[in-house]
DNA sequence: TCAATACTTCAATAATTGTTGAATAATTGT
DNA sequence: ACAATTATTCAACAATTATTGAAGTATTGA
């Protein structure tokens, strides 16, 4: 896996309606969804769809599977966690263990989240 | 962690440079690099990279520092292990170990990605 | 205090992405 | 064969993101 193949995943869940989308099918699991269904799931136009689940498929986290005239689309999740592997590779430069600890148990990640962003003009420093 | 702040570290990550710069810092550990250092080692104009740690440290991915002068960086590991946690939430209908057996051990990621892309024009099916 | 250094902000522009409706292709049931 | 269904492609347009150079802020060392 390399980087282009790793931007490409980031880039096809950095929209809402993917995330959405490779939500529903990492829910749906080994049964998937067909389009139709994904469209009515999350109310959005199929021409739409169609444009995203494309990116989607293009960057290798869904698949799709011709049915009659349906197309059944279905997420592809270890795509998703060797991802993580390779942002991970050569971690922490003398404490390796700062990564590979928390491969292990995924912790309360919210501790780690900064404060609310201050939107315009609002004085909060 | 909600949706949103997992979209903005997705988004976050949907840039060469961004990602270049997160995988610096990710092999940098604790010790993290100041902009002008990241800035020289990846060779990006410091106005343009200055716009990109920016939406790194909104998202939460970085951390910064001031040190006189400088601004260190550091990487925000576990917000990207928690990341994947989220996505991996209520997995696979009726197949929760299609998720839980990966997350332990990463796979060889390569033999889940789609075959390369067919650029304009030619005639790959 | 003054000049140099480190970095960020701003405003203009360039480039990329997302959305829509109309047209198209493929499949099914009658 | 025909009409209905499912889904995709295309072209136009809208919206968002990225890049640059000039100007600005803050800190340091002389």
């Amino acid at each position: 896996m390399d980087k282009a193949a790793v931007l490409q995943v980031f880039e096809s869940l950095s929209s809402g309606i993917r995330l959405d989308v490779f939500r529903l099918l990492v829910q749906a699991g080994r049964s998937g969804r067909v389009a139709g269904e994904i469209a009515s799931s999350l109310d959005i136009p199929s021409t739409n769809l169609s444009f995203h689940l494309k990116t989607l498929v293009q960057s290798g986290l869904l698949t799709v599977e011709q049915e009659g005239r349906f197309q059944r689309y279905r997420a592809n999740i270890p795509l998703m966690l060797g991802t993580i592997a390779f942002l991970t590779e050569n971690c922490c430069a003398g404490h390796p263990e700062d990564c590979a600890e928390l491969r292990g148990a995924i912790p309360d990640v919210d501790a780690f989240l900064p404060p609310l962003e201050c939107s315009k003009g609002d004085s909060c420093s």
